[in-house]
DNA sequence: GCAATAACTTACCAAAAAGTAGGGAACAAT
DNA sequence: ATTGTTCCCTACTTTTTGGTAAGTTATTGC
């Protein structure tokens, strides 16, 4: 057993998946990915059926874990930006691993999907 | 949105979540992964903390989505072995990826973690 | 001044996932 | 005959996770 931070893990494939576990992490994630930064609201968007509060609550984990890094771009009107930090973009092998394995799943399937069709602004 | 076996995903990473998603089917998939093959008491014994329900379930739902292969090796004493099917290695690099990462995260963090000290038998 | 927008937070509730505890068939070993 | 082992299954409860809806602060644009 490992212990980190008042919890166990049996293994570190354990120890990974209590950054990335859960609903939303990987799609935050990975959608951080490609679009490179987001606005809270472009994120919102462009995860279809996400939670103002599980937004909140998944990137301010993220934050906390230093995988995600939260830039204020501006003040008077108050404007954010969020992005991978060096430690997310480490995790880059899974989001393109696990993009290009569910797109070779769904071509052997016969199911078509077009690149970025989940992109909506 | 992408429709499979009557469930809507927003993009491929989301795809693949639905096959390894949860918090014990990566666990089980990368056992199998270094160990082969193992029986069903093998596998209870090498997860810390699985009960016997989620073990049968999370096997027979890997079964289902043919990432597992169950194999009577033995009838009249009933004995199983499960292992990874193809599809299943498919999905190699990523428990290769997450346990390298977990571990490398440990070494940064100075944790020690001896190379399969989770392995109990 | 008033509606709109960005970026959240909070309280409450529902659903899903996981855990507990027990049972049970089939054989093997003593 | 009794105990132990493998390989499960089922009912029930608890915990965790996620969803709903509303509210908040600050600012811009009309």
């Amino acid at each position: 057993m490992i212990t980190l931070n008042d919890k166990t893990y049996t293994c570190p494939v354990d120890v990974t998946l209590g950054f990335i576990g859960g609903k939303w992490k990987l799609l935050i994630l990975s959608h951080l990915h490609w679009q490179q930064q987001r606005s809270y609201t472009q994120l919102r968007e462009n995860l279809p059926g996400i939670s103002e509060k599980m937004l909140s609550q998944q990137l301010k984990e993220l934050e906390r874990d230093l995988l995600v890094t939260k830039s204020v771009i501006s003040r008077k009107p108050y404007r954010v930006h969020y992005s991978l930090s060096e430690e997310g973009k480490s995790l880059s092998p899974l989001y393109e691993f696990m993009s290009g394995w569910g797109v070779q799943y769904l071509k052997e399937h016969g199911i078509d999907y077009v690149q970025d069709q989940h992109l909506y602004k």
